[in-house]
DNA sequence: TTATAATATACTCATATGGCGATATGTGAA
DNA sequence: TTCACATATCGCCATATGAGTATATTATAA
């Protein structure tokens, strides 16, 4: 009973719903889902621990990164965020969020524009 | 997106995700939601209330009692529902309430075994 | 080893949430 | 109208939750 408890509850705060949508369908790291999110570090740290602490997601550190991927832990949890991307259009924000999925690298430190163009 | 994340924060307390199972069955008035699932009445009352607010259920008095029923508002919240009543054998607190079900008119007052049966 | 970059955590605060006991409200019956 | 019953609400409290800023940690690069 307390572990569907704590799955809704997980899925209750923005942050956490956005960031496991998206990590749902992708790999990523810590400043990536903060860059396609849009929100504060310490923010994105926080959550991604209390979604490791549930074993929701996992992290693997490649270079200078560590990488966040989403475990199919529980059943229920899986079904829910595959029937949100199945009507992205209901949710705008996700959506957006989801867009920006294809360029994630832009989002990637060393991969800035400023960067990575050559003006 | 508010509406998304209201839908999880209300399945995230147990005495509400408790009672949507049960209305998602069946209609039900607050005797007989406090009798099944065994907590003081003001608690269901409260929480219906909550769930009136967000247009989730909806009341209508039958003489003495109000009786609550489910209104498929968001169709998310009817999957996750379903789903749940789909794998009840994993939640068996769940799954002891909607057997109850069964003879519900137990919970209300006047038909109280004392009442009814002769001895 | 030292420095730097990426991520994690600590501290403090503000707000939200849920519960209980007591009481109010309202409806149907006498 | 008054009573009694079913339900709703109030006031207070305890706890939970999330945020931001500053700082700690850790691994790679130099």
């Amino acid at each position: 009973m307390d572990q569907i408890l704590n799955t809704f509850k997980i899925l209750s705060d923005e942050t956490r719903l956005r960031m496991l949508v998206l990590l749902l369908k992708d790999e990523l790291c810590v400043c990536e889902l903060g860059g396609i999110l849009d929100v504060p570090q310490p923010r994105v740290s926080r959550n991604l621990a209390k979604l490791k602490d549930l074993n929701i997601v996992s992290d693997q550190r490649k270079d200078r990164f560590i990488f966040y991927s989403y475990v199919c832990r529980e059943p229920l949890l899986t079904e829910i965020l595959q029937s949100i991307h199945a009507h992205l259009q209901d949710y705008p924000l996700l959506a957006a969020d989801v867009a920006k999925l294809a360029d994630k690298e832009r989002f990637l430190p060393q991969n800035c524009m400023t960067c990575t163009t050559k003006e």
